[in-house]
DNA sequence: CCAACTTAGTCAGATAGTCTGACGACCGTC
DNA sequence: GACGGTCGTCAGACTATCTGACTAAGTTGG
């Protein structure tokens, strides 16, 4: 780090296009109407299953810890992108599911994160892109630790 | 994620390896000794020049306000890795200079990141790795505004 | 069948990192 | 030499996160 002109760290290398991608996302949700979302929030958000999780999985999968989890939730559940329900298969625990705000912000997300990826294509070339998309995929094989 | 199995997004499959290289490097300079050192700190850190650096420059490179430059360099500096001195050039302006326990984390770091670049090379191999480095640097023509 | 352990979630309190807005000091220009 | 812009700070607020202690409910072994 510190100034190297060229060789710079892979680590910064990935940063600066998922922050460039990020940005992108949650100014168009703003622009779609969807303004009170945070990227803390839409880390969980992302892990809800089809049929509803729990505050707990959650947190273990966005690693971090169920309080944190539970206080976003608390948010989502505010702004009305999530519901709470009781889980039929275990009284302690509660389900979180996407309510119908949520689920209609999927798909406007969805589609900037393909306009982007598009653009990208656009400036790499098409088989860099696929070759991008293949890399990261291998790559993640060592890096992710859930699923 | 929401549900699809395979087509992960592209900004998530980015931030997955860049999660990894953080943590690695911050456990390595924890373990060093240098455990007083938040990735904030570091983003900030990252973008001081060889001759110090304005704080108002630096806010500007790491996309945070002045006031949020201010604090984190005021952190560092107590902790001893930058010193703050005049300017001579403009006397409204201080410059921000790395201090000799700053200097010393610096190749610490870059050890890690090598040895976690190595890992990768050796997973993906070195062909693969060396497309990386290339298609990330020139996906960043397109989104990094600074520099 | 109940005592002991485990698991799900909450509450209270603390810390880090960030923001907006207001401000004083200083710069360069006209 | 007065004025508009820049450099940095202060005050106050908010978001996101943590640790530790707690309640309620399920699980298991004697």
């Amino acid at each position: 780090m510190t100034a190297e002109p060229e060789p710079l760290n892979l680590g910064l290398l990935l940063y600066i296009p998922y922050r460039a991608m990020e940005a992108r996302v949650f100014a168009g949700l703003a622009e779609a109407g969807y303004s009170d979302f945070t990227p803390a929030q839409a880390r969980v958000f992302q892990r809800i299953g089809p049929g509803g999780s729990r505050l707990t999985d959650l947190a273990e999968q966005a690693q971090i810890t169920k309080q944190s989890a539970g206080f976003l939730v608390d948010q989502l559940e505010r702004a009305g992108y999530v519901e709470r329900g009781p889980d039929p298969t275990d009284a302690r625990a509660r389900l979180v599911r996407i309510a119908p705000r949520g689920a209609a912000a999927v798909p406007v997300a969805a589609a900037i994160v393909a306009d982007v990826e598009r653009e990208w294509a656009a400036h790499l070339g098409g088989h860099r892109a696929a070759q991008l998309r293949q890399i990261l995929t291998r790559l993640r094989e060592i890096t992710d630790r859930y699923r």
